[in-house]
DNA sequence: ACAAAATTTGGCAGCGCTGCCATTTATCGT
DNA sequence: ACGATAAATGGCAGCGCTGCCAAATTTTGT
């Protein structure tokens, strides 16, 4: 017989459970339980079982694992994009939790297509996972019936205003476009202004800036000038959409942006131009980002506990309880840009 | 036999590929391989295959089908942190080229730590992925070990100074930290210092400064003051340090700081205590990002292509060529606070 | 029309592991 | 010391799919 370095250098075909049993001088199920320290076992079997295994460089194959228990320690996440820091965030909290249940997360980006959505969806139901986790609550029918016929937890982050699947973790985004509305009239800004990125595509913008505008449409107010990219959100956007704006209509008192990024953007732009904010020209946002928090005025803005919503998610996805809306709500933040 | 709908509607226990061939009326091999549209068929059995499938609602067992045919789809991803939008962007580049390529991206966070990445690689490893991507060159001996007799493609990424297990990609992180210098001074700094984050567990960071410092050396200068701030990097610490380090060191002229997020943060001090850049203080940075680009005064610093590194990790990941170190470089971006 | 070549098809043995069950061995009570 | 209970162990049948091969079918050449 070959002999293996203990640094798990291995010769020859890759090793399995079978090779490491051979070697400890057991049968494989009992190699099986003291790996994965189920069923009982002497403690001098538990040390020959372990000694072969770390000698032989064993790797247990979890494909092979998941077949046959038929039950995958594997969660999909599907998110929009890796691009605006709010995703990494709710995957960063799904991650820790998952992981700390034994779980691999395994992500999937849609580019905010449904089509796409679809598509990957379909592609991670066939690792068949143990849970998903998705952003948002639009779907294309036949994600939603993938996600429903697939017998498991599944999770819709990020947003409550709408009909979930199983649990759904978020906060609604009308309600944060209310409340965003509700405190730039409280502070008196009368001539309203909106400047956003591409809605067609991002549904949860869409739907604070819907609310916005009919929170100041029953206030008898309106938004007197938007400025819409065609494009993801950025800094760079919402610095020249703010610059078009103010060009449009240089007699705005206040604009609301799509997202921190975009309203980061128009601080930039108003540090850049003299602009006094927030007395020639308040700025409000949404999220909350850290940027935006140190910046020398601090932002006014909502902030989204996305950190949190993964967690809990993940939380849920991993536990056994009944279908669950949980709305944790976001927390405005007075800044000094309002 | 119970009917199906077309929608994915399922009843009783999962369909497998069994039940298709069956309902199809051709055989499990028949129906394996015009789903995989591999080897040949009729187009007739074509569509009762396909129709069959659709109308069970057949999702394809990959777990099943990874073991029978003993080849992943699956990469692993293995990055320090998801809070700092730059793994997320390497991220992006790979997730975009292996998806194309066919492959699902299993990503796994590290938090900067050795022993966490040990233990990470392990757990994906037993995945058994067709290759694996991990951040940096520096590997506690075992995770080394394991990914050198894992036979699988290996690409090591965003450094170049050292050792590679069998892919590299990325740039020299000594060369950029002597860039930095060499920008400084040509400027006509002399009096320079540095605010930076925890160096123990961010080891590139620690080679850009210690390359930082080697070149001021050699130029018979010196570092003249250092705020290390004992945590992860952000923008509030860079703030925070930049104050400190000012307070220390009321005679500085030039700050190097250990990326963008800090030199953002630095930015913002001088912003706010009406801090002359860069008459009265340079400030240069570290990657790039967004925010350093589009501030009112484009931040000095160092562009990395993070997804670029990404995409062309992956593209090697995914092909079988040698072994290669693909130096892609970096951009020194002269922006207006040098 | 008939054999040769090409195309299509189905059967079945695994892939490496886990779960079940039967068997063996150790521990206990009296 | 001896049956009874508990602990430890090994054998083996799958999990759902793919790859191989042989058999069946169709197409082609002359």
């Amino acid at each position: 017989m070959q002999s293996e370095a203990g640094d798990g250098t291995q010769t020859g075909a890759m090793i399995t459970l079978t090779d490491v049993a051979r070697a400890a001088g057991v049968g494989e199920s009992t190699a099986s339980r003291v790996l994965r320290g189920h069923g009982s076992f002497s403690t001098k079997t538990r040390e020959s079982v372990l000694t072969a295994a770390r000698s032989l460089g064993y790797v247990p194959n979890r494909i092979a694992g998941t077949l046959a228990s038929m039950g995958s320690k594997l969660v999909g996440v599907v998110i929009p994009s890796l691009s605006n820091i709010v995703f990494p965030d709710v995957l960063r909290g799904a991650n820790t939790v998952l992981v700390g249940a034994g779980f691999q997360p395994v992500v999937a980006v849609t580019d905010y297509d449904p089509e796409r959505e679809e598509s990957v969806v379909e592609s991670l139901l066939s690792w068949r996972p143990a849970g998903m986790m998705v952003a948002g609550l639009e779907h294309t029918e036949r994600t939603g019936a993938m996600l429903r016929n697939a017998r498991i937890r599944v999770a819709e982050l990020l947003d409550t205003d709408g009909e979930g699947i199983d649990i759904v973790v978020g906060f609604s985004n009308r309600k944060a476009g209310r409340v965003s509305a509700q405190h730039l009239m409280s502070r008196g800004y009368r001539c309203i202004g909106y400047v956003g990125h591409d809605l067609s595509l991002d549904l949860r913008a869409a739907k604070r800036f819907a609310a916005f505008r009919a929170a100041l449409g029953e206030a008898g107010l309106s938004v007197i000038g938007e400025e819409i990219i065609p494009a993801a959100s950025s800094i760079e956007a919402g610095r020249d959409g703010l610059a078009r704006l103010l060009e449009r209509c240089p007699d705005l008192d206040a604009v609301y942006f799509s997202n921190d990024d975009m309203a980061i953007g128009g601080y930039f732009h108003c540090l850049a131009r003299g602009i006094t904010i927030p007395d020639r020209l308040a700025i409000f946002g949404y999220n909350g980002l850290d940027v935006a928090r140190s910046a020398p005025q601090p932002l006014s803005t909502i902030l989204t506990p996305r950190v949190t919503v993964g967690e809990i998610g993940a939380r849920l996805v991993c536990s056994d309880g009944p279908s669950a809306v949980v709305d944790i709500g976001f927390e405005l933040i007075e800044g000094a840009t309002t």
